[in-house]
DNA sequence: AGCAATTTGTACTAGCCGGTTAATTTACAA
DNA sequence: TTGTAAATTAACCGGCTAGTACAAATTGCT
């Protein structure tokens, strides 16, 4: 009895010794593995023991800075907008002439959407949830006024060079690249099971993309 | 304590006499119970009990009739496809030139998606399990393949009138009126949290309900 | 040295929730 | 009438799951 005492003793002191405090990272571990779990499985089908056994740390560790399962979802929410944001400033479109810096933000967006099904996951569960906990996020909402400045530039710019329809809306046409972009991924699998998968070959995707920008520019042009 | 034994016995009987038979009234009310609640709620999210309580019969009849959640998931999203195809046989398009039938088939789409959200959200919650349970379900992808033939035939009478463009899918453009109509709904909460409800008004919706229709004929005119 | 923040680990629980048991009533035909 | 299969009811259960208790060790800063 106390040889086994002693040997757990030992075993649990051998195991413990040496480790790191390391908060940051131990944070972003966290809301990695979350992001993956609730994007996977949404809010109500995701699973704490889950997401602890995925995380190099343990359960505890995720209450100690989350506070409790919606804590956690708001901040992958957060922090995955952020990110996807983030990707999203590497284009610069200044110098081009208004036509081609359009058809470039529409198939930039097709690819970034593509590219970020994640992403897209989260926010199609988010809608599910009526966008609940984006409401009470006042970061995302700013981060992302900015997106429609783009547009609304690059609109302008159109108009002025006489290549651009006047009148139309550019939060509407943010809409409309948003729309096609986002459906793209986020209809994948209803769509390939009833109509067959053709769109989502490369050569589909190809199509796909090239018709996004095209009716975007068709919209616009005079 | 024999009194109350009666009193209880009495009630009973009381409630309970006098009940018809009606297993297709039932189903239906289940159905149309669980049709709100998962489409509210999600496939996880749901609760049987919820739905149950909602129901005018008892939680027992929703295992008697469909067996377990699942499986009542899988007809309520059949039903709802069926019932929503239903609805879409209404357009007829054949006495008109292929420029108006594919401007009033854009339209209807958008109104008929913006009439049905519950649909929709259906949908989307399908495609956050990637289709598994559409996967499944034979009749559905049947019922779908009417669609696609309704622009195809508009597509070719346009080319054969010399007002659409060759070399176009039509697979391509059912896709693009799908996507601007369903996201209009499906991302209504994210967008107008972000962006401001301005699109979502009445007069905003005419807008967009407009440049859809706009679009996929620009797109598709010579 | 002292102290607060960080980390570990296990065991536990309260209650939610999908699914079941067992018995009763209805409809209807033989 | 009576047998019986379908329809219906209310109470019940067992496992899962979010979250906690508790006990302690380690780190890092001042």
């Amino acid at each position: 009895m106390t040889q086994a005492l002693d040997t757990k003793a030992l075993s649990r002191q051998s195991v413990r010794q040496g480790w790191k405090q390391d908060p940051e990272g131990v944070k972003a571990d966290i809301l990695a593995v979350a992001l993956e779990e609730f994007s996977r499985n949404g809010l109500s089908g995701a699973r704490m023991d889950e997401i602890s056994a995925k995380t190099r740390t343990s359960k505890r560790m995720i209450y100690y800075y989350f506070g409790d399962k919606d804590g956690l979802y708001q901040r992958v929410l957060e922090e995955a907008y952020s990110e996807v944001r983030k990707g999203e400033e590497e284009l610069l479109l200044g110098h081009l002439p208004a036509r081609e810096a359009l058809r470039q933000l529409a198939e930039f967006t097709f690819d970034h959407h593509s590219r970020n099904p994640d992403f897209i996951r989260l926010v199609m569960i988010e809608n599910i949830h009526h966008g609940d906990y984006l409401r009470h996020s006042g970061v995302i909402r700013n981060l992302n006024k900015a997106a429609i400045e783009q547009v609304e530039t690059i609109y302008r710019r159109g108009v002025a060079e006489g290549v651009f329809r006047e009148g139309l809306s550019p939060l509407a046409i943010h809409w409309q690249i948003s729309a096609l972009s986002f459906f793209n991924v986020s209809n994948r699998a209803s769509f390939s099971l009833i109509f067959g998968d053709e769109l989502f070959t490369g050569d589909g995707q190809a199509l796909l993309r090239h018709q996004v920008s095209d009716a975007v520019l068709r919209l616009v042009l005079r």
